[in-house]
RNA sequence: GGGGCGGUAGUUAAGUCGGUUAUAACGCCGGCCUGUCACGCCGGAGGUCGCGGGUUCGAGUCCCGUCCGCCCCGCCA
């Protein structure tokens, strides 16, 4: 007789219904649960389509149950009989739930030890992430996990086939490049050949990409890998994929445009979900006034209201010194919630330091003449407080949270409030829409660094807006870019910009960083020679691929989408990676016990 | 660099005020069972309480240090 794996696989585990009964197949797959009742034996048999019961009876063939006595979680089989109906056992559960396969010939291709962490309890993800990370290829094989990938897979596909559509080019980049200071920190690869120097992982592609528009290639995408040695988060990872994009005669509303419609393809193509045909815009500074960060969720309301003019001979001192005041209005129907240990609570939650840091948290609660019952009531006129009311929309039963600080600490800590009562007061209901994208555009050109420099926000690169070339040096914090990210429902998912493509427009960006001539040769001369060969304008994005697909799953870690993702201490626990090399590695690579030859010297630029 | 939470059987957890043999569920092993699908029933095995040191007559429990995981701040042009 043939060998099961000989004869091939005639159905996936997912595959067959009732239509099926009476023919004969072939099943491959793992023992996803057993069930053993001694005259008769079950197993779920599973592979990364589905599930299909497959039974076992003396009266079926005597061998095969027998051989089924044996069989445990995991072992990796092959099956062969008919596909019968259930009838009155059918199983609404599962898909293939209307039949079941009474097996004649089993095979078994691999028994398994006995796995660290149930498999098959798949709605119970309780296994501790370091025992699921060092076993990841039995984690892989949990139904959701699979769900993820399957769902992550076509996401690059649909990608690759929408981008090319558009008439962009699929190009590589190298992953190995020089390194340049500035942005997100390097990993550094030792060359061998070149003793002493250093490649550095790409940190992205960006200015191979620049440099294919100067070449004339005019549209190019690429899905690709990026790698920055910063520390982790949930949605950080030291290497992830990103979809990047540049392309020549660019504005930002023709990189919105094929975006947006990537999107729309992605989002009706995996999830059957229709999504509005443009997406709405806001500027970087009404973004931080009305919602108080930068990728607002703009999924609920609760928008950050401005009293800052209404302060003077208010009479409450904490608003009258502060340079700024805004506040939250948290509607009558929603504030039942705040009960006064609960603003406690929030007032203290608005103090700490990674909340942004608030001195306190004033509130007051709306009473039914629409005065106010707060701590600092009476230091207010019934004037004062009717006219918060109304900038406010303040009515009888609403709860109105101020923060009276500093712009950034105001906006920071009214930001994280805002956030965490989205999930208090369970803000986020059936009206909510689902995926809310949001353009966040016009970013300001530069932001302090600790030392109170003026530095890039993104990067020096970035094209200022033309009516803010004059006062590029002379203010520059009022200077906005042609930057932009692409938000959704709170979360970051990409972000671009219109490149400087001029000379002289490039040189005065430098000098408004402090950067000399010089310096700026050495760092970026091979761009800048590139850029006086005719360069078009140009633009792109870059958008987290990882990330779309955290949302798209429903998942809470990057961890979910990544197939081998490192720990936040930068470990793959399952290969123990990162090790140390041994010395002789090192002495080749010139990193240990051996002097740099004299007569070599690192490459210079020429 | 900093803050918070956690680490007890293969897994997930409980373990009170420091006190007898460290407990449960699932998993595992053996037996029974012809309709289960989180099968059921009977029996059994399984422990470096993360690691190191200290206090104590006595430490899973208290103290100090350290390693690891997760969340966050800084950082991420």
């Amino acid at each position: 007789m043939t060998s099961l794996l000989d004869r091939g696989r005639s159905h996936t585990c997912g595959a067959l219904r009732d239509t099926d009964v009476g023919t004969r197949v072939v099943l491959y797959g793992w023992v996803n649960n057993y069930r053993d009742h001694g005259g008769r034996r079950f197993i779920d048999l599973r592979d990364r389509d589905g599930l299909t019961q497959v039974t076992f009876g003396p009266d079926i063939a005597q061998a095969a149950h027998d051989r089924a006595q044996l069989v445990r979680n995991e072992w990796c089989l092959g099956v062969s009989g008919m596909v019968v109906a259930r009838g009155g056992n059918a199983n609404d559960k599962l898909p293939t739930g209307a039949i079941e396969v009474e097996v004649d010939e089993i095979e078994v291709f691999s028994e398994a030890a006995t796995p660290p962490f149930n498999v098959s309890d798949d709605d119970r993800l309780d296994t501790s992430e370091n025992v699921r990370l060092k076993y990841r290829y039995l984690d892989l094989r949990r139904p959701s996990l699979q769900r993820n990938f399957i769902l992550r897979a076509k996401l690059g596909t649909e990608t690759r086939a929408f981008m090319s559509g558009e008439g962009f080019l699929e190009l590589e980049t190298p992953y190995m490049v020089k390194y340049t200071p500035g942005g997100a920190r390097n990993f550094l690869v030792p060359s061998r050949l070149n003793p002493g120097a250093f490649y550095a992982l790409a940190e992205s592609p960006q200015i191979f990409k620049q440099l294919f528009m100067v070449s004339g290639l005019d549209r190019y995408f690429q899905i690709t890998r990026c790698f920055r040695d910063e520390d982790l988060r949930n949605d950080r990872q030291p290497e992830f994929t990103q979809i990047d994009v540049e392309m020549s005669f660019a504005t930002p509303e023709r990189i919105f445009a094929p975006m947006e419609k990537l999107m729309t393809h992605l989002w009706r193509s995996l999830l059957d979900v229709e999504l509005p045909e443009a997406f709405p815009r806001m500027t970087w500074d009404e973004a931080m006034a009305r919602y108080g960060s930068d990728k607002p969720d703009t999924r609920f309301g609760l928008e950050l209201l401005d009293i800052t003019d209404l302060k003077e001979g208010c009479g409450f001192k904490v608003f009258e010194s502060a340079p700024m005041v805004k506040g939250l209005c948290v509607p009558a129907d929603k504030a039942g919630g705040l009960s006064r240990s609960q603003l406690d609570k929030l007032t203290d939650f608005a103090k700490k330091r990674e909340s942004g840091g608030a001195k306190g948290l004033a509130w007051a609660k709306i009473k039914e003449d629409g005065t106010w019952q707060a701590p600092f009531a009476k230091t207010l006129t019934e004037d004062t407080m009717r006219a918060m009311n109304e900038r406010m929309g303040a009515t009888p039963g609403c709860v109105l949270l101020f923060v009276a600080d500093d712009f950034e600490t105001t906006h920071t800590v009214l930001c994280n409030l805002r956030v965490l009562l989205r999930d208090q007061l369970s803000l986020l209901d059936e009206k909510s829409p689902a995926w809310s994208f949001l353009w966040v555009t016009d970013f300001p050109l530069f932001e302090k660094n600790e030392q109170g420099q003026f530095v890039s926000s993104h990067h020096p690169f970035t094209h200022p807006h033309e009516a803010h070339l004059d006062i590029l040096s002379s203010d520059p914090a009022k200077v906005r870019a042609k930057a932009y990210d692409l938000g959704l429902n709170g979360n970051e998912v990409g972000g671009g910009s219109i490149r400087i493509h001029r000379s002289d427009v490039q040189a005065k960006v430098f000098e408004a960083l402090g950067l000399s001539e010089e310096e700026a040769e050495a760092k970026f001369g091979f761009l800048l020679e590139a850029f006086r060969y005719g360069a078009p304008p140009h633009g792109g994005i870059a958008l987290g691929l990882d990330r779309l697909a955290m949302l798209m799953c429903g998942a809470n870690s990057l961890r979910d989408v990544i197939a081998f993702p490192k720990t936040q201490k930068g470990q793959d626990l399952m290969t123990q990676c990162p090790t140390p090399a041994d010395d002789p590695q090192l002495e080749e690579l010139y990193l240990r016990h051996r002097p740099l030859p004299s007569a070599q010297t690192p490459p210079s630029e020429e």
